[in-house]
RNA sequence: GGGGUGUUAGCUCAGCUGGUUCAGAGCACCUGCCUUACAAGCAGGGGGUCACUGGUUCGAAUCCAGUACGCCCCA
């Protein structure tokens, strides 16, 4: 035989692809005469690499658009890159940095032209990844969020939203990222447990005529914005601080005066019970400054550093004048103590800069409105999400949702179409010259040139491109009738991380409603974070993550994604273990080995069919496995779809059905076994394929001539059929006497290769007699035959009441026969004594479904039944 | 602090409407096999008080309450 013994995936898998790709099979076009399947891709990062958490999502979307295409229908998965405003921005910058230029020295449109160069240079490797793990996208439909079209749609959105009110201008408290000076939203936000200090400081209460000066204490964590207190607030019921109402005190080291006020708000058991005043700086001291109308002192600069309102440590980063101040309090006496405790610090997702909260003008939109729709069409399974237990998370963050920053202070990305005027004024327009025409007529100066506005420096935050990804993909802005947009939008799944949830699907939900009226998917499938064995997240810096492209290279793309998807239920993490992987290539060589012993038997047309009885038995059980698999994927157990198929293969098909029909060693095959052989192979691949695509596409085409488009990826899903239980039920039996042979060779030590002769006691001989064939063949037997009375000096076994003996020519070990004999039996009665106790229970009997009766009594009559045999067995001995 | 969610074999997890799918799977482990499809394999086997405590029920891994521990989200 010239067929490898081991498969080798790597020609076949280059081979397959291109041969795919060639033929338009991963193409859609919309098609009236087919229902539409379609997935947006999540669109990874233009400058990313493919790691194992894009491995997991992509192989999972592959599999169920696989499935969708070979179910006949119009299957569409649209890939694409996203921008990625601040990560593509940190690259480029650090890139020029390494060329000795600083972005400060670049104009913007000198920094975007460095930017794109090296977009088109790296940019969409991770595309070409992707095609080494199978993925069946559509890549002539291949997106950017940063093309012009897609730009396009989301200026087009920022006007619309800002003409229905939706879209604002305004000073908030925003999360500032001082490392890359612009504004963070909530969610790129990192809290980080550590452990603060908290400073307890003295301010002086402005003299009332005391001969000492007395003090109050107030504790904070910040001593370097004590320069931009407003106020010191207590609780008004806190006794301790009653003398202070209506007071002043002064701020340590620079002595200004600023009022003791009164809040509720104030804990009385935290720290001193005395909270120093600080809008611009904090958020609740924020909002307690609004409430009591003080003004705000902004100390900060973007970078950071403390300017000139700060009057002392102008100049110094934030945490050099935290350490000043601190030193210059102790020595004028100022600072009482310092405490340990446990707080959280927010941290930059991109930067892993401590974040600032800050005041400043930013772009805000709306979301309190756009939420309703979207938060109930999940609330009510319009849209579903798997698994069902996120649907309480994405409730409460959209009944909490708050307004979404939007701007950012990036030039990588759609810069916001705002135009400023002279007088400071502002239109918004999706073009120079729509914004010069209305800048005339609002300001009713006709005169005004372009020069003489100015558009905003900022740019949209980047998931203000991609919430409208499932619409803009399909030109649903620039052409919202299109026939594409029209056929595939909804689209039908979303696979993605948890850790988006809010951030990307919330969003596209609401985009969704807003813009189209209508959800943008139906089910959205979470999977799970990729872990390492010890359950830690993959990191660079750890270096606990193996390259994909290696472990695709090592154990072929058909392994590793049988291997990602063995142990990944949605929602779950996932713990990456290299086994996995191995027991993915494994079973792809007990597939290619499978086909092998098929390949190689030569036919004989003159023989009979001597398989009946197997080829029933398998056709029942493909069907069954198959309704089951089927049930899995409706419930996108895509795992749990898998072990099903894996067992199907390697037990069933393997391990039992081959080896019922497997000819004497170099004996022909008779032509009605192979016949169904092969076709229950087919079928098999056929279910396996969505997994495993490249070897069943191989063996596929080895297994037979196929005609030009005849190629496993397009062929037909089977269908659900009618299945015989009977036959799959007396077949565990029956695999259950082999194994019970099987294991007194193991048990006496007999060899395989040596025959042994069986009886069999039973009450219906003909529910066997169909089977005799391949028990002798499974069991290695030599005589086999139906008997009336228990067999003296011979080893006894008992399946479903049914006894069996095998003769052992006098070398038994009586004594070890009766100990093993006697356990069965005490086991057994105990297990009688059980059942009789339900059954003799009235309110059992009374209460309980007449099938669960049933199947009691039945217990009761095999469980007498073994133990009389037993006892026979006993006797006997 | 609020909310969510989990705890089942050494590990990772199934277990759906309470009862034959009820204590399971895969991996790991042990024993024996180089049996001509496959040692990346074959055959067999040992592992669990279903976190704890109580309740509901004829019957609880499954439903309810509490406790402990873990994780996630929000403040």
């Amino acid at each position: 035989m010239s067929i490898s013994t081991k498969y080798n995936p790597k020609e076949v898998e280059k081979k397959w692809y291109d041969s795919w790709m060639q033929r338009g099979f991963f193409h859609s076009e919309p098609n009236p005469n087919k229902e539409p399947y379609t997935i947006v891709i999540p669109p990874p990062n233009v400058t990313g690499v493919l790691h194992m958490g894009h491995m997991l999502n992509n192989t999972i979307q592959d599999v169920l658009i696989r499935r969708a295409r070979m179910q006949g229908k119009e299957a569409c998965w649209v890939p694409g890159t996203d921008h990625a405003s601040i990560a593509t921005e940190a690259k480029v910058v650090a890139m020029l940095k390494e060329k000795g230029i600083n972005k400060s020295d670049l104009t913007r449109e000198e920094f975007l032209k460095y930017a794109w160069e090296w977009k088109e240079k790296y940019g969409g490797i991770i595309l070409e990844q992707l095609k080494k793990l199978g993925a069946s996208c559509d890549w002539d439909r291949t997106r950017f969020t940063m093309e012009d079209d897609l730009s396009a749609a989301v200026i087009e959105v920022f006007v619309d939203l800002y003409r229905k009110g939706q879209i604002y201008r305004g000073v908030r408290m925003v999360n500032w990222d001082p490392q890359g000076q612009t504004a963070l939203s909530d969610e790129e936000v990192i809290p980080k447990d550590t452990m603060a200090k908290m400073y307890h400081l003295n301010y002086e209460v402005v003299a009332d005529g005391a001969a000492e000066p007395t003090y109050i204490t107030v504790a904070t964590s910040r001593p370097e914005t004590i320069m931009a207190d407003v106020a010191v607030a207590v609780n008004p019921n806190d006794e301790r601080y009653k003398h202070l109402h209506g007071k002043s005190v002064r701020i340590p080291l620079l002595g200004k005066e600023i009022p003791v006020i009164l809040d509720e708000y104030v804990t009385i058991e935290f720290g001193t019970g005395a909270l120093k005043v600080t809008p611009a700086h904090d958020l609740n001291d924020y909002e307690l400054g609004q409430k009591h109308k003080l003004p705000t002192i902004d100390i900060l600069n973007n970078d950071g550093t403390l300017n000139e309102l700060a009057q002392l440590y102008v100049g110094q980063d934030r945490f050099a004048a935290r350490r000043n101040i601190v030193k210059d309090l102790q020595e004028a006496g100022l600072l009482v103590k310092i405490e340990e405790y446990a707080s959280v610090l927010q941290t930059s997702e991109r930067t892993g800069a401590v974040i600032e909260p800050r005041l400043s003008m930013q772009w805000f939109c709306k979301m309190d409105k756009m939420a309703q729709p979207a938060l109930e069409a999940v609330m009510n399974d319009e849209i579903r999400l798997h698994p069902p237990k996120f649907k309480n998370m994405y409730r409460s963050w959209m009944e909490n949702v708050r307004d979404w920053c939007v701007s950012r202070q990036l030039w990588w990305g759609q810069r916001i179409p705002a135009y400023y005027l002279p007088d400071g004024s502002f239109v918004v327009a999706t073009s120079d010259e729509e914004a010069l025409k209305l800048a005339r007529k609002e300001s009713g100066n006709e005169q005004l040139q372009m020069e003489d506005l100015r558009q905003d420096e900022d740019v949209l935050d980047t998931w203000f491109s991609s919430w409208l990804w499932p619409i803009s993909v399909f030109d649903g802005f620039k052409d919202p009738d299109n026939k594409d947009i029209l056929y595939y939008y909804p689209t039908n799944d979303l696979v993605t991380a948890p850790e988006i949830l809010f951030f990307w699907v919330a969003r596209m939900i609401m985009a969704g409603f807003e813009f189209r009226n209508e959800m943008p998917f139906k089910n959205v499938y979470l999977t799970g974070i990729v872990r390492d064995a010890q359950g830690r997240k993959m990191s660079k810096s750890l270096g606990n993550s193996p390259d994909p492209l290696d472990l695709i290279d090592q154990y072929g793309a058909d392994g590793v994604r049988a291997g990602m998807l063995f142990s990944s239920p949605a929602g779950n993490d996932l713990l990456f273990d290299e086994k996995l992987v191995e027991q993915g290539r494994n079973f792809s060589n007990k597939i290619w080995n499978a086909f092998r012993l098929i390949k190689g038997w030569e036919v004989d047309e003159s023989l009979s069919f001597p398989n009946e009885t197997a080829v029933k038995w398998f056709d029942s059980r493909f069907n069954e496995a198959f309704v089951q698999i089927e049930d899995h994927f409706s419930k996108f157990r895509i795992s749990d779809a898998l072990l099903s198929v894996y067992k199907l293969v390697w037990d069933d098909f393997c391990s039992n059905y081959l080896e019922m029909i497997k000819p004497a060693y170099q004996q022909p095959i008779d032509k009605q076994t192979i016949d169904h052989t092969i076709a229950f192979l087919e079928k098999v691949l056929k279910v396996l394929h969505p997994f495993m695509p490249f070897i069943t596409e191989e063996i596929w085409h080895d297994l037979k001539e196929r005609k030009d488009k005849e190629y496993l990826i397009v062929s037909a899903w089977p269908k659900k059929e009618k299945f015989d239980k009977a036959i799959i039920e007396k077949m565990e039996n029956v695999l259950n006497v082999v194994g019970s042979i099987r294991n007194v060779r193991n048990s006496k030590n007999i060899p395989n290769s040596k025959q042994l002769d069986l009886y069999i006691k039973v009450m219906k001989q003909e529910s066997y007699e169909p089977f005799l064939g391949i028990i002798r063949k499974l069991a290695n037997l030599n005589e086999l035959q139906f008997v009336e009375e228990s067999i003296d000096g011979a080893i006894s076994f008992i399946v479903a009441g049914d006894e069996f003996f095998i003769p052992m020519e006098g070398n038994i070990d009586v004594e070890a026969e009766r100990e093993r004999l006697q356990k069965e039996l005490e086991y057994t009665k105990g297990f009688l004594i059980s059942v009789d106790k339900k059954l003799s229970n009235e309110r059992f009997v009374s209460g309980a479904p007449e099938a669960v009766i049933a199947n009691e009594r039945k217990k009761k009559a095999d469980a007498e039944a073994k133990i009389n045999a037993i006892e026979q067995s006993l006797a006997s001995l």
